[in-house]
DNA sequence: GTCTATAACTAGATAGAC
DNA sequence: GTCTATCTAGTTATAGAC
């Protein structure tokens, strides 16, 4: 009870880090309790002492990793300095979501990754902490549209799922080293505030509008 | 060799299309063979006059399914009116996309759903035909930026990147009637070209940059 | 071509020793 | 708490009848 960590405390979180790093690498059906195990330097039989069955233990590696990007991102918006914009604040929310995503955490890249292809009562469970991380974005980028920081004649929520797919997707291709989170990051919010498009010039016969 | 189909292509194409629609819906490890025969009315050892393994199955599924969406690219840039500018060579490129991915084809929602938990040698194979349709999009966005219909200071690999995970990530989201396609690209090419920002105006003691 | 039957194997889960 | 041994169920794949 003190900050000292049991035993039990202890192989408990050897076995769901070796659990989001498995499910995020393999999948969930295509894990098994013997790789988790192995993982965890257990034999798969003792897996059983901490956790009732395969699926309880995914569920608990779902909820961490949603719990900690949303943490994240929340934080990002406690932290800003006074008087920072909404883009600011959206670009700080930006950041926060890529570096849990790609850099802290393998509990949360597990749940992006897999959500699609997990049983579904563990979905069902699961589904609130989803839903709750979702309405922090959508409050951030509400905050901002009424703030005319965004345009008010666009759809709030089909941008914050394109948004969120560009950032997510990241998880199926991001090598790190390559780009920094903070490029990402850049790139992201230049495409969300201004987009990368050069008005085109008054079309004229010698352009090359086909080639 | 006519238009006739023989009996077993009929069987071969039925095999295919169910085993196209399960594994997008369930994963690639969590799909039996015995749900996709009977998805495809048949018994699992039937599978086998067809198929030498669930392998194989799925190495032609994902082929399938990503030829498709590149053939659909690829014509949509052909058909376009003489004239068109490079924002709408890519408007029709991401509007084709998005049109393969969500309406016609179980292949290619399959394929960008479960190519992250696919076995390493089918991954290895299947490559190829991943790179190609890249190389597709890099063209296109390439093009685009040296007729500078796009900035020159950005990161076109990161872009392409991106704008993919935003598309591609509707296949976890997208719920056919609530939104349209067009929808959909619109305020894609919107964010890709002009952003969704607004200038805010400059800074005034009133203005409510944090609550 | 498709069926039925089954071989060979592997998974998740349980029980009892230590 | 963890190990070893094992049960049960379900999977891919094969074989031979029709």
């Amino acid at each position: 009870m003190t900050t000292e960590q049991s035993k039990s405390e202890i192989s408990r979180a050897r076995i769901l880090d070796a659990a989001a790093k498995t499910f995020r690498q393999k999948g969930y059906a295509a894990t098994t309790l013997i790789e988790i195990a192995r993982a965890a330097d257990m034999q798969a039989g003792s897996l059983y002492y901490h956790f009732g069955s395969k699926d309880e233990l995914l569920e608990e590696v779902l909820d961490i990793g949603m719990r900690r990007v949303h943490e994240a991102v929340e934080e990002s918006q406690e932290h800003l300095p006074p008087g920072s914009s909404h883009r600011d604040r959206i670009r700080a929310a930006v950041e926060a979501h890529l570096t849990t995503l790609l850099k802290l955490d393998d509990y949360t890249s597990a749940n992006i990754r897999i959500f699609g292809q997990i049983p579904e009562d563990v979905r069902r469970r699961h589904i609130r902490l989803r839903d709750a991380y979702a309405e922090l974005w959508r409050r951030i980028l509400v905050k901002a549209q009424k703030s005319r920081a965004l345009r008010s004649d666009i759809d709030l929520g089909l941008v914050r799922m394109l948004l969120m797919g560009a950032l997510n997707w990241s998880v199926e291709w991001y090598q790190p080293g390559r780009t920094s989170i903070q490029t990402m990051a850049d790139h992201m919010c230049l495409m969300l505030f201004s987009g990368i498009g050069i008005d085109e010039p008054a079309r004229s016969s010698e352009d090359e509008t086909v080639a």
